[in-house]
RNA sequence: GCCGAAGUGGCGGAACCGGCAGACGCACUUGACUCAAAAUCAAGCGGAGCUCGCUCCAUGUGGGUUCGAGUCCCACCUUCGGCACCA
């Protein structure tokens, strides 16, 4: 009889259609059950899945199967983050509408995923480009204005010149846009912002909670926030008596002080300078700088060019007069705009005041050292004792520190400060295609909330994208003119609309809770379902999405919405997928398709490779022959079954009742511990370590244990050991089912089950099946292998080592010499030292 | 420059607590089946030496700790990632 072969292209949509059609993975609250919640970062509906895609869903694909199966109440929900640029180019490049492109593209993405098989509960689909979704980041922004978090400000902002928008802070990659590399320029406008400066400290310090996210993800966070401890000293103008303050981490070195510079936009410059014969000099020079991109501005190779400004400034401390100077590479964004130089002790300052030719002054010697003696080569900036310094001479640097802000404190000119590289995030964008941001400016009342009921402000169709004006929505006359919801006079309506990434800060709530139309979400089933137990994606969002979560959740937290402090429990940071070591892109034409993958070999097959190639972390070679490899190993499977089918049917046992089994031989009980090493092997590397790679071979090791099992026995003992082997091909089945789901439900059927392999309780291993009363243990002398021999498994030392002296291999290693030292690692070697 | 991660066969990767380095897979070689090929099954597969049983060498480099080091410590090299005038 002919076997039936493998085929994935027929059992694979069949089975689909069958989870499909019976709910499977519809998630309910049910507060008697414990729940899990596994979530990979939602897609942008491009239209195409692609290989990184791909390997993340089937990541979360198998924790969700495997924890169901462990008993979970799994919710494993799946969306869009329908807004964002390139709807609005396809737009402006074929005339279609960006709604209509992106619900064309989400169908596509849906079908591709459904193809592979993934768990999802649609039910709880979200598309953040819909009404129904847009409308609570409109309330959630206004939740941000009326608690005083959202603000807007003129300032300097990123501008990208390609996407014709304003850009955060976080979007700005080594000075270019982070969606199109465009370098990255600047522009004086007028912008939405979220504080979430107000929350620095407690998104840093919550980190520690994060027990479960890599650390290098926690470093990046915690640079990006960037919290420096130091203090605030205020200068006084001599010309003006204006206060002119600096923050500095070196108070001890305040009498190193021999100069000041400003940054070119501060904003006591223009006093300072007017009248003087330089004020044209420097007004051209600060002009020059405020034209200048960021990148070129702040590469660290960019010469440092200072002009004096006439001023000078007098040190708190000692009364001292030193001329200030602008620069360009002070930075109005970061403290207070205006630095103290000390050259001595600050290898930057002493570069600057070195070209510059001001003085330099040491006021810390190291240990055993005076540098007061001869000029410097470099800045000194180690710890040491303090000189040159008044009453504070002769106290260590670090107790200097707290001395002079302490005197500084008591004299109203200064005090401990903590400052943060972390700006506030810059939502504003000139974008079409994003959530409007609901506010209406009154010539009478001002910037005015669009009231909570008359929310959502809908975008409008049929707009002219390819228009010149500053944002999109200021060609529509419709939308702009409205009504102040104060006064009732006419109004217009604020054009920016939000950065994407508000979309996605707080999308994982709503999957909780996806048709609530009272709330953002309910209460109960935010309370029940989150937080996010296992999230799973890209390092790309390290910084970004990651923080801005963390953001939200906080600030929901005090606003009583919810009552996590933190939204992701766990997180996965996945690798990259390359192509024969280059990234894969179109130019390359190194694209592999999971489609093309599917339609090859099926979706287990794939599922199969993408997770046995690398650990998850690890960036992921493709392989076309790794794919075979993996698609034969199916096939293995599907071969072994097919060809053993007889024991699962009543022909296993001859006379019709149960046939008592005898007892097991060696060779059953090896193939026994085989089973339970597989069983526990894959749960632990599962469970604990995420390492499917290895889990995978654990499956293929027993699949192979199978195999020679049925080499070295006949027809007759396979029927009369049917019961144990069965328990074999039902573990094999079950380890298999959470990466490779199709072939498993129909293999699971065909043996004559009738429930869903994935409606299973993980199988559980046994202790006492993994032992042996023997093992094979190794001898060492001198640290060196020479031997192995069986032994009992609970035998004495003394015994062990007897037998070890008695070994054939090992005596002659031992004639003639005087046995030092014996080492003994139960159940794994003796050593044998000689001299 | 600062912070972090990683360097293991021809390749992807194992080795979890310091205990047989190279699991599993790919590629390759050989045998069986076949008219033949594919598929499949079986066997081999880090390097060198040889009396074919072993011996020596081998986890980026150089030191160290230890009976024993891919694993721990010190220094260095290389690659990748993040930050980068942050006062």
């Amino acid at each position: 009889m002919a076997m039936e072969g493998y085929k994935a292209a027929e059992l694979e949509p069949k089975w689909q259609a069958f989870w499909q059609e019976n709910g499977f993975y519809k998630a309910e609250r049910d507060p008697a059950q414990k729940k899990y919640y596994v979530l990979e970062m939602f897609p942008y509906p491009s239209g195409k899945l692609h290989m990184g895609h791909m390997r993340v869903y089937s990541i979360g694909d198998v924790l969700a199967r495997f924890l169901r199966m462990r008993g979970f109440n799994v919710i494993h929900p799946m969306g869009w983050d329908a807004f964002g640029l390139p709807a609005e180019n396809a737009a402006k490049q074929h005339g279609a509408d960006p709604g209509e492109w992106t619900a064309a593209n989400v169908k596509l993405m849906k079908e591709q995923m459904n193809a592979l098989g993934l768990s999802y509960d649609w039910a709880r689909e979200v598309a953040t480009c819909s009404p129904e979704y847009y409308r609570w980041n409109q309330w959630l922004f206004l939740l941000f204005y009326k608690n005083g978090l959202a603000y807007k400000k003129k300032s300097p902002v990123n501008w990208c010149p390609s996407c014709q928008t304003v850009l955060a802070n976080e979007q700005v990659v080594d000075g270019g846009c982070w969606r199109c590399g465009s370098e990255v320029s600047w522009k004086e406008l007028e912008q939405w912002f979220l504080k979430i400066t107000d929350y620095a400290e407690r998104l840093l310090e919550d980190l520690s909670l994060l027990e479960g996210w890599p650390e290098k993800v926690k470093i990046m966070q915690e640079n990006w926030i960037g919290r420096s401890q130091g203090t605030d000293i205020v200068f006084t103008v001599k010309e003006t008596g204006d206060r002119l303050e600096v923050f500095t981490t070196r108070p001890d070195t305040l009498f190193g002080v021999t100069y000041m510079v400003l940054a070119p936009e501060h904003p006591l410059l223009p006093k300072l300078i007017a009248g003087t014969p330089q004020e044209q000099k420097i007004r051209d020079f600060v002009q020059q700088i405020r034209r200048e991109s960021e990148m070129t501005r702040t590469s660290a190779d960019a010469e440092k060019i200072g002009l004096f400004t006439g001023a000078s400034a007098v040190n708190p401390v000692n009364g001292e007069e030193i001329p200030i100077l602008v620069g360009n590479y002070v930075l109005m964004s970061y403290g207070t705009g205006a630095v103290m130089g000390v050259p001595a002790h600050d290898q930057r300052d002493f570069l600057f005041a070195t070209e510059y030719e001001l003085p330099v002054r040491v006021v810390v010697n190291p240990p055993g050292e005076d540098l007061t003696t001869s000029p410097l080569q470099e800045a000194y900036e180690g710890t040491g004792t303090m000189v040159n310094s008044g009453e504070f001479d002769g106290l260590p640097n670090e107790e200097g520190q707290r001395a002079i802000t302490d005197w500084l404190i008591q004299r109203g000119c200064g005090g401990y400060r903590v400052r943060y590289r972390l700006r506030d995030w810059l939502i504003s964008r000139q974008r079409y295609w994003g959530t409007p941001i609901p506010i209406v400016y009154c010539p009478q009342c001002g910037p005015v909330a669009v009231p909570e009921e008359k929310l959502p402000v809908l975008l409008p169709k049929g707009i002219d994208l390819t228009g010149t004006k500053q944002s999109p929505l200021l060609e529509s006359e419709d939308f702009i003119k409205t009504r102040c919801p104060q006064c009732g006079r006419e109004a217009r309506r604020e054009t920016d609309t939000m950065d994407t990434f508000f979309c996605s800060s707080w999308y994982y709530l709503r999957y909780a809770d996806p048709l609530q139309d009272e709330l953002p979400f309910d209460k109960k089933e935010v309370d029940y379902w989150l937080p996010v137990d296992q999230y799973i994606g890209g390092i790309e969002h390290a910084v970004l999405h990651l923080l801005y979560s963390r953001f939200f959740t906080k600030f929901l937290l005090d606003q009583g919405l919810v009552k996590i402090k933190e939204p992701f429990q766990r997180l996965l940071a996945q690798g990259m997928v390359y192509k024969d070591g280059a990234k894969m892109s179109k130019s390359l034409g190194n694209v592999v398709n999971p489609d093309e993958i599917i339609a090859r070999y099926g979706a287990d097959t794939g599922r199969l490779f993408i997770l046995f190639a690398a650990p998850p972390e690890r960036d992921l070679d493709w392989n076309e022959q790794g794919v075979e490899g993996c698609y034969r190993f199916l096939r293995r499977v599907w071969r072994l079954f097919q060809q053993n089918m007889v024991l699962f049917s009543g022909e296993a046992g001859e006379d019709g009742d149960p046939p008592a089994m005898p007892p097991l031989r060696r060779v059953e009980e090896e193939l026994q511990r085989a089973q339970h090493y597989a069983l526990k092997k894959v749960t632990v590397d599962i469970e604990e370590r995420f390492n499917f790679n290895t889990a995978i071979s654990a499956i293929m090791e027993l699949v192979n244990a199978v195999y020679s099992y049925f080499n070295e026995t006949g027809e007759d003992e396979r029927k009369r050991f049917a019961p144990f082997l069965r328990e074999v091909f039902r573990s094999i089945v079950l380890l298999l089912a959470p990466f490779a789901p199709h072939i498993t439900e129909e293999l699971w059927q065909r043996c004559g089950y009738k429930e869903s392999v994935h409606r299973q309780r993980w199988p559980v291993y046994e202790e006492k099946y993994l032992q042996s009363d023997e093992m094979e243990i190794v001898i060492q002398v001198n640290g060196k292998v020479r031997g192995k021999m069986l032994v009992p498994v609970d035998s004495p030392e003394g015994e062990l080592l007897a037998a070890v002296y008695q070994h054939e291999r090992i005596r002659p290693y031992l004639e003639g010499k005087e046995v030092v030292k014996t080492i003994v690692v139960p159940g794994k070697l003796a050593n044998v030292v000689v001299r």
